[in-house]
DNA sequence: CTTTTATGAATGAAGG
DNA sequence: CCTTCATTCATAAAAG
């Protein structure tokens, strides 16, 4: 069921990273190939139909919130049972994290007011923080470009001085986290996956009876 | 909640796609590699993702046949900014956010290879993406510049890692992204995943009745 | 464990 | 085309 096919995936996961030792580009064996960019393009269909699913929930909540149509509840049918119920942890660190040397370091060179880095001055930046941690030119690249941004943004914020409603702070659904593409919806076509980025798999009967 | 957990399985989703990018960074390639089973795998949540948005669409279509419901017309609910043809904007999104629709087309047109996208291929690439939300010739312009631009600048971190500081992190590659030239070498690399692993589907041969 | 906050990273747009 | 900025997204860390 739903942990399973969780579990099932994570171990396929972890067999995946042994046999990575032994196989190259070359491909002789049971795997497949796909680059960045393949990948990237994965993710985002997928994102296309997290976010049609999201919407069409978020549609018939609506809709049932107002008429109470018993019995076709589709409660049920949320219950992907290739879902983490249990909310497994994949542990990967995704997200650099700068070292209380390196932030110090950081903090450090930012109040001498070299407000700008320049490439080179990064390469500089970064070989010299590499001592004391992890860390790449993008990941001191960035970390410049949000401290000037975000030091430039709390002046500007002192007080309550709010001249227009600028602050619109996406006013979303309290228990929801994002809720982003606004068009979907936007035209009447009932098939909106209809183009090239359907997934249909015919085959996957098997797996509908899970929602029974 | 439902939705919820949909939403979380994306995210989990995402995060293994990552990962598989980190592990290879440590080489020397710029390929990922993935087991027949994963392969599966992978293929089945898509599938049953696909499924679960046919039976909504299914279930809404149904639903909205029944009753003819006026006012709660689901536009107030996605409240689509860029149609605020209703007088008051709801919510203002001072830039535009491709649709994942509209991403996943250009996203198309930037993988054929056609790197400088003329006046007037934006001119076209604009209407077509019209229809699929909210879009200018500018953004589309702009998207290509970005795009490719980023897409370049991925010769970053050639492997100046040195985990020994404190985190006892595995893999750490922040700067890892798309492919890395794509129109330099067009297509010399197979693209397994448009075969093997199409999921596309010409029309939605609805016939789930789950809540007939 | 759930919610909130701080902040690394992504990205649309503007300047040169 | 490249760099820079502003805003937004996502998540590690902190708070409840």
């Amino acid at each position: 069921e739903g942990e399973m096919s969780m579990m099932e995936w994570e171990k396929q996961e972890q067999q995946h990273l042994q046999q990575q030792q032994q196989q190259e580009n070359g491909g002789s064996l049971y795997v497949k190939v796909m680059t960045d960019e393949q990948m990237e393009i994965l993710r985002r269909q997928i994102s296309v139909y997290a976010t049609i699913c999201e919407q069409l929930v978020e549609m018939h909540k609506s809709i049932t919130a107002q008429q109470d149509l018993a019995g076709m509840r589709l409660g049920n049918l949320y219950c992907d049972p290739l879902m983490s119920s249990s909310g497994h942890k994949i542990t990967a660190r995704q997200r650099w994290t700068p070292t209380p040397m390196q932030l110090q370091i950081l903090e450090q060179i930012f109040d001498q007011g070299n407000g700008t880095p320049s490439k080179q001055k990064i390469k500089e930046i970064t070989s010299e923080l590499t001592q004391h941690g992890q860390i790449s030119e993008t990941n001191v690249y960035n970390w410049f470009q949000n401290r000037r941004a975000r030091s430039k943004r709390k002046q500007l914020v002192p007080g309550s001085n709010n001249p227009e409603s600028e602050v619109e702070t996406e006013v979303e659904s309290p228990k929801e986290k994002k809720a982003k593409s606004e068009d979907v919806h936007s035209h009447e076509n009932p098939n909106p996956w209809n183009e090239d980025l359907s997934f249909r798999s015919p085959e996957i009967s098997s797996d509908l009876h899970a929602f029974d």
